[in-house]
RNA sequence: GGGCGAUUAGCUCAGCUGGUUAGAGCGCUCCCCUCACACGGGAGAGGUCAAAGGUUCAAGUCCUUUAUCGCCCACCA
């Protein structure tokens, strides 16, 4: 058999193949009537037109190794995929597309855009999707999802109209943030504050019919155009006189009232507000609560309208320049200060947003609220960082109600119709054939679409089947869990909580794990916009997926943001290249091992694939109950770490197995029985080593599907099985941790480490081997080094050991010390006395520093009365091997000294005297 | 204006419920192209854990204050 294997790990065509390979054989669909306990996830839904950037890297890999290792682990697995339509984020981009080509959008009316939309997605909506299936993400693509697909446009009629019939959703004429770029209402939430530079003009409004005046300050001096009063607080000494009386409007030559308000601050400015019910939520309120009309004196582009008078037609930046210029010709302009504030803009367009009236629908969240809190506060939904919680609770409980109409041809349309003849709306989830108020066919649906947000509210649902009673909706809801990025918890998170309780009667998800941000070197975070984004293919070509997966579970610890920069992912490529590498030497090495006659039947018996420990005998019993051991314990730590979501301890622990222990120390150490004349010592090596492989690459497939899958293939004993996905996570024994072996090893390890530091600093000829004396205290660990004594030697490169009966001096050679064993190695020729001297003399300040410490700490009555007294206890152990650490570096640094330089004052001993 | 978080080796970061000598990756120094791997092997150097107080027998870990840097939320003109 030839096993054609190239010396470096190249991940192209083998991830490809994989990838293929997983999606064609359906490897990942769900079965709602299989057995097991339930894990399922559904993606927090990409933009359809997107693609996929490096942020949705850690999300997407976090789901997947979760996924991955609950499904190895039995559990009955569903990993749903889909794409949101994402409204304003589309129709801009096909908006803008359509503009490169010289065609207005506006111009091809609603139904032709639509269908250009639509053909959009479908020649590029399926990007992302595809670059997940590149990825390997074991979702099942038989239950792919879309936002404004027929099925979730049905759920989302259905909670609409609920909603509406229930009084929790009305529409209103009210203040919302206008986008005069995208030209539609936008929520709250999709406003950015920014902080901007501007001014504070104040302005000077005649009195009628009097010599006096009132100066107000503004930042917006073009809204004076559509003032419709003047506010002061009513204890104010200063306007206090001047209440009811009337101001002109200069330009407008309107007169307008002065009201008093106990809303106006009369430390800000001059005490006097200029009050724009139209264009400013607070004097909406205002305006509302003293009668003053509304004038709204812009466009819907944010040009000045004709009830702007000599200012219609202007842009409204344009406008406040004229105004202010005006002003100060007819000398109205009292004064301009600098003035700091935060202005509103668009998320999606940065563009001011205009504060506008106009008529919404909305919906009522006062009413979702309560039980949202509760699931949280009684930990049925559980979210992790806990201290999310805080800020979660914060924004309920503040909560106004939510803008939920959109200006918008792409999106849900609103099932609302409006009757030409009585003006009333009927409500419903078919189109109706006449008015429900006064039967009149006279209706026409109302133009607005629903905020992309709201359907986003009902995936976890929606997805599933929901209004019907679906099989898929029974098994699978409530779903485990959620990931996703913490900017959308409430846009998102929030809403799904209110939502799903509203309308299934259970939360959506019992755990919401919200995961950090992926920040450029320099800090930024990483945006496509902002030419920041790193494209996750690109990487995935040069580095392969793996190692992208890697490296990022290596950097995600919970709440805390993450750094991207290129030298993490060539270790995490580094990584998977060893992982090929011990593969290589396993199959390179099988090969001749099978010439000797062993066939892979043999290799491949069931106790293989049960990984059975143990079955050599020798200097192999103590290293294989290590490895087993070894074993058990990491793979221990690696559920106990992905439960509680610390995805970089567990990539650090499989990493540290497969390089330190695995390839380091076991394979080096088995090496030589792979080979031994012996045959059924060989096999037996054989066999082990192929079991922990096989139980390593079972260990590290969530996190490195590809390369994982591609070398269990190679496994002989897995030959003809479908896929490492669908195959155990490892489940060692509980007998299979063996503390003492482990300490055994350690201990050896030490002392092959002090030989190899003591070759190295005589610079020794690497190949060399050279005799070590050896003492130790007890008599255990002699036997244990006797009984060990070939791999020792060899993985130190000594020719012998003699034990020695008495404590080692530093006379005739180099010697390293821990309170178990002393080792020296003799040398006539490359000692380095002065290295040894400095070495020696550094070791001597940290253990005095050390006795030092620990002889005060043990002095102190207090300690020794309120420490628990295996602390004491475990003190007094240590400092005792410390001190006589402590006096045997004495007396050998005194005897180096002497040997150097015996007139050396600078050469004394102790500084502990 | 509120809230949250960070400050640990040259760099990027771990360090959960306080208890021997504070860890990793990268970088750096020295030796080695040894028949799996130079994307490698071996051995090292490098930290008064931002500052000051406090709690405690014991603090990188808990509390307070300060400094610096982030982020989120917020309708005061």
């Amino acid at each position: 058999m030839t096993r054609e294997i190239p010396k470096a790990y190249e991940p192209q065509q083998i991830e490809q193949h994989w990838a293929r390979a997983w999606v064609e054989q359906q490897l990942f669909r769900a079965d709602p009537s299989a057995p097991g306990p339930v894990f399922s996830i559904v993606i927090p839904p990409p933009n359809v037109t997107g693609s996929l950037h490096i942020g949705h890297m850690l999300d997407h890999t976090e789901i997947d190794i979760l996924t991955r290792w609950h499904r190895m682990r039995g559990f009955n697995t569903l990993y749903l995929p889909g794409t949101d339509h994402a409204g304003i984020s589309t129709q801009r981009v096909v908006g803008r597309k359509l503009a490169e080509q010289g065609i207005d959008y506006r111009t091809l009316g609603r139904d032709e855009f639509e269908r250009r939309v639509w053909k959009w997605k479908e020649e590029s909506g399926g990007t992302i999707t595809e670059q997940m299936r590149q990825i390997g993400e074991s979702c099942d693509w038989t239950r792919e999802r879309f936002t404004l697909s027929p099925e979730l446009s049905r759920a989302v009629t259905e909670v609409f109209v609920r909603l509406y019939e229930e009084g929790l959703i009305y529409r209103a004429h009210y203040m919302v943030n206008w986008c005069p770029q995208c030209q539609t209402a936008i929520s709250d939430l999709e406003t950015i504050h920014e902080e901007r530079r501007g001014n504070l003009w104040y302005i000077r409004y005649p009195v009628v019919d009097s010599s006096e005046s009132v100066v107000v300050a503004t930042t917006r001096p073009e809204t004076m155009l559509g003032d419709t009063g003047v506010a002061v607080h009513p204890e104010d000494e200063r306007y206090k006189h001047l209440i009811g009386k009337r101001l002109r409007l200069p330009f407008m030559n309107r007169e307008i009232p002065i009201v008093s308000d106990t809303f106006v601050d009369r430390e800000f400015g001059t005490g006097a507000v200029k009050v724009t019910p139209a264009h400013d939520p607070n004097d909406f309120a205002l305006g509302k609560r003293h009668n003053l009309p509304e004038l709204d004196v812009m466009t819907d582009d944010g040009h000045m309208s004709a009830a702007a008078g000599p200012y219609s037609g202007l842009d409204r930046f344009a406008a406040r320049k004229r105004v202010v210029e005006d002003l100060q010709g007819q000398g109205l302009l009292e004064r301009v200060v600098e003035h700091t504030h935060a202005v509103g803009t668009c998320e999606r367009c940065m563009t001011v947003i205009e504060p506008r009236a106009s008529n919404q629908w909305f919906c009522r969240m006062k009413p979702l609220v309560e039980p949202a809190i509760a699931v949280v506060e009684s930990g049925e939904i559980q979210i992790i960082p806990e201290n999310r919680r805080t800020v979660y609770f914060e924004w309920m409980r503040n909560i106004r109600d939510w803008c939920i109409s959109r200006q918008l041809w792409w999106g849900h349309r609103i099932p609302a119709w409006h009757c030409a003849d009585c003006a009333e709306i009927t409500v419903a989830r078919e189109s109706p054939a006449k008015c429900a108020t006064c039967g009149s066919s006279k209706l026409q649906q109302d133009p607005d679409v629903l905020d992309t947000w709201f359907s986003s509210a009902l995936w976890p649902f929606s997805t599933l089947g929901w209004p019907d009673d679906t099989p898929d909706l029974r098994k699978y809801y409530p779903t485990s869990l959620l990931i996703t990025g913490y900017e959308i918890i409430f846009f998102w998170v929030a809403r799904m909580i209110m939502m799903g309780l509203k309308f299934t009667g259970k939360v959506p998800f019992h755990h919401v794990y919200m995961h950090a941000i992926v920040r450029t070197a320099d800090g930024q975070k990483m945006s496509k916009s902002k030419g920041t984004g790193i494209d996750p293919v690109d990487i995935n070509r040069k580095y392969g997926t793996d190692a992208m997966r890697f490296t990022l579970a290596l950097m995600a610890a919970p709440g805390k943001d993450l750094i991207w920069t290129e030298d993490k992912i060539e270790s995490s490529r580094n990584f998977a290249n060893k992982i090929w590498n011990a593969a290589r030497f396993l199959f390179l090495n099988l090969e001749k091992f099978e010439a000797t006659g062993v066939s892979i039947e043999q290799l491949a018996a069931p106790e293989i694939r049960a990984a059975a420990p143990y079955s050599a005998g020798g200097d192999l019993k103590l290293i294989n109950c290590w490895i087993f051991s070894r074993l058990a314990h990491v793979t221990a730590q690696v559920n106990d770490s992905l439960e509680q979501y610390r995805f970089h301890e567990a990539a650090h622990q499989v990493y540290h197995f497969f390089w330190g222990d695995f390839c380091d120390w076991y394979i080096e150490w088995m090496k030589p029985h792979l080979s031994d004349s012996d045959r059924s010592i060989a096999t037996a090596a054989w066999r082990n080593l192929f079991a922990v492989f096989d139980a390593a690459l079972r260990l590290l497939h969530p996190f490195m599907p590809f390369i994982t899958e591609e070398l269990w293939h190679k496994l002989p004993q897995r030959a003809g099985a479908k896929s490492i996905a669908l195959e155990q996570f490892p489940a060692p024994q509980p007998s299979w941790i063996q503390e003492p072996a482990e300490e055994q090893v350690a201990l050896l390890q030490e002392i092959i480490v002090a030989a190899r530091n003591i070759r190295a600093e005589m610079k020794l000829e690497s190949k060399r081997r050279v005799a070590a004396e050896l003492f130790t205290p007890e008599e255990e660990t002699r036997k244990l080094i006797e009984a060990n004594l070939a791999p020792v030697l060899r993985l130190a490169t000594l020719s012998n050991i003699q034990f020695a009966t008495a404590h080692l001096d530093t006379a005739s050679g180099a010697v390293r010390s821990t309170p178990k064993f002393e080792l020296r190695i003799s040398a006539d020729e490359g000692r380095d006395l002065p290295a040894e001297i400095a070495k020696l003399r550094k070791e001597r300040e940290r253990l005095a520093r050390d006795v030092q410490s620990k002889t005060t700490r043990l002095a102190d009555q207090t300690f020794r009365n309120r420490a628990p007294a295996e602390i004491v206890r475990d003190l007094e152990t240590t400092l005792a091997e410390r001190s006589a650490e402590y006096q045997q570096v004495l007396a050998r640094l005194a005897q180096l000294e002497k040997n150097l330089r015996p007139s050396d004052p600078g050469a004394s001993a102790g500084a502990l005297g």
